[in-house]
DNA sequence: TACCGCGATATTACATGCAGATCCGAATAC
DNA sequence: GTATTCGGATCTGCATGTAATATCGCGGTA
């Protein structure tokens, strides 16, 4: 079980494991867009059988981070320009949800919360550490559709996070940071103001400029 | 693999199959909420071997039609009061992002395929055909999202709608057919019009109604 | 009668066998 | 030089074996 149940073994069931480290492979780039998901040579690397495996790759192409490829067996998800998006035309709404959402039900908590992330990303940008931006903008998202109350909203806001990582790897975007931190400083002035309508359109708006960007991006690289 | 391939015959793949038979058993009632989903028996009863039938049945449980006890396998999901008004606020905003869409893509096509669904809906209610009447009434809102060009709306609110069927099932409550033919014709009115927030506002009302009744139906019933 | 331990049964999750299908490359015919 | 066909290797998808383990009924005991 050498590279799987090295960082998971909680969980006894292999094919969790595996999932989880076929979705790392794919984030880190070991595997990436377009390269084949091959069952038997999967399980020879990972050390296991090729059911959990099997079961594996399943799920992921459930999760649309592989697609079924004819007769090829299953690959690794491109994210393309036009899908990137769609995508984002749903997180803008569902974003304004749970922005409006966590408003209704969350309090001081929540706002010292996300003043954190704001503090850190803020930080982050001072010293250019993308990785550290990175992470306290999607913390900041993070917070707010996990104070939502509604575990509908949180799964899918979360499966879309985990596609646009997908998009971001196998094209080259960039989610123009700069105009993050003023639209986030938005939209956490509403909640604090208890103003839910405000907290919807202030988290739309943000998704809607990073849009924008992505298209001009996208228009700019073909 | 009598009573799976009788239906469908075209994939060759017989975890499709199943995994189309199972739903279909659930929807009629066969498999009511709650029923466990052995992997052996239900492999004797269709008579197939035991891995198409895991396959299909870990299928169901990502696509929330079935969960899994914790060493129980898998059951059929109940979706209860709570879970579907959570599902209800995110359909209300991805059904108004579908009518915005569909204004702005779609033409008189899609008008003449609205305004049938509705004349459909309405015999239908003067004759007190039910099933005829939900069929009409769910042909208008697929019709809607399918002309939004947004693949993942489709398959977000495709997911929706299934769930939905599976909690009518489940519980017993009734979405109101008469108030929904109002709505609808709001919604195709604006659409007609050309007017997207109108048809956003329109369709977010109708759902936003809807979950409000499901809301007393289920006080009124606990 | 209520409670509790225990054995029989059944189920899950993983391992492995196997047939059919597909793709790639090489050799051959023209 | 190009097109075609054949062969080998590999993969997918289904079938089945198997160990560990949980569930459930049942009889014994207080």
């Amino acid at each position: 079980m050498a590279g799987v149940n090295e960082t998971t073994a909680a969980r006894t069931r292999v094919a969790d494991a595996v999932c989880e480290r076929l979705r790392e492979m794919i984030f880190t780039g070991e595997l990436p867009a377009g390269a084949r998901l091959s069952v038997p040579a999967l399980a020879e690397q990972l050390e296991v059988s090729r059911s959990p495996v099997r079961d594996a790759v399943l799920r992921l192409v459930q999760e649309r981070l592989a697609r079924e490829e004819p007769r090829r067996g299953a690959v690794v998800a491109h994210v393309g320009a036009a899908e990137l998006a769609a995508i984002y035309e749903v997180r803008e709404v569902l974003e304004g949800l749970a922005a409006r959402l966590a408003v209704e039900n969350a309090g001081r908590r929540l706002v010292r919360a996300l003043q954190g992330a704001l503090d850190d990303h803020e930080a982050a940008m001072r010293t250019a550490d993308l990785a550290a931006s990175t992470e306290a903008d999607m913390r900041f998202h993070r917070l707010i559709r996990e104070a939502c109350g509604n575990a509908e909203v949180v799964r899918l806001l979360d499966d879309v996070q985990t596609r646009v990582r997908l998009a971001m790897r196998t094209t080259t975007v960039t989610s123009g940071p700069r105009q993050a931190l003023d639209d986030h400083r938005a939209i956490l002035t509403a909640i604090e103001a208890g103003d839910a309508t405000a907290a919807e359109q202030a988290a739309r708006a943000h998704i809607f400029r990073l849009r924008t960007l992505l298209q001009q991006q996208a228009e700019a690289g073909a």
